[in-house]
DNA sequence: TGAATAAATAGTAATAGTTACTATTATTAT
DNA sequence: ATAATAATAGTAACTATTACTATTTATTCA
């Protein structure tokens, strides 16, 4: 992969936003250094940073949002404003049926998505250990 | 909420398929038996029912899908073909370094999100408490 | 250096999942 | 039954995302 300056700025701003941006959002911020950026082109290299697995893509609430923090870490849903937070507690520490009123946060319910590959798109890493 | 024909064999329908289907998806299954039905009307009432609990959304791989099994369950989205799995297993019993080859899963990583109501939205249900 | 190459981009059109709208139909209460 | 109104069918509109194409730009290698 070629470098290129807009996919660098891309990142850049990514990573300073602390909210989950959209990639009609995070074109809106990109235009800010880059007026004449296109849309296509966010997109285009969010999806190629998602792969490098530079940035992370979120599929919470309605769109996908990225976050360029990818070290391990929840989100926390709101099913009414829809806006999605951080959330730095562990799946296992939270006892989902009780409504966390300290803090703040009503916990509902939760969802764990692992990813990855399945046994059919594996096939071919599967082989080398074999 | 008025009785409506159309919702409840939206339900039934949806609990039958065991993948994940998006709401046009659903559409098309639910035309084999009522094929009046209008793809506005399966939406409205997959967002009803997703209010009423009744259903799950899930917001994983590319676009909404729904489930009609709420039971807590997680789910396993393939990087590659984006296809959508039942996961039994529990967060915690994952190492998510490995792969599991002899799954035949290969695990890169998860996300969890939480769900409920925020603190800004949770005020009302807050204040019943004090 | 400086062409040759091919990857990446800008700008635009197209795609597709979802929602909004409106006249009509169907459910419920009186 | 009849009134009130929730829900629907059918269609148009909306919008996030992708595809396309001519052009620009980064890299290669002579």
């Amino acid at each position: 992969m070629r470098y290129s300056k807009p996919r660098e700025i891309i990142l850049e701003e990514l990573k300073k936003v602390k909210t989950h941006p959209r990639g009609d959002e995070l074109y809106q911020i990109v235009r800010r250094s880059l007026p004449n950026i296109s849309l296509g082109t966010v997109y285009r290299n969010l999806n190629l940073l998602t792969q490098q697995r530079n940035v992370l893509e979120l599929f919470a609430g309605d769109f996908n949002r990225y976050d360029g923090n990818t070290s391990d870490h929840s989100h926390f849903l709101c099913r009414e404003c829809r806006r999605l937070w951080d959330f730095s507690m562990e799946p296992q520490e939270v006892d989902e049926k009780a409504c966390e009123l300290g803090e703040g946060f009503c916990i509902e319910g939760r969802h764990t998505v692992f990813h990855g590959l399945c046994p059919d798109c594996g096939k071919g890493l599967k082989g080398l250990s074999e």
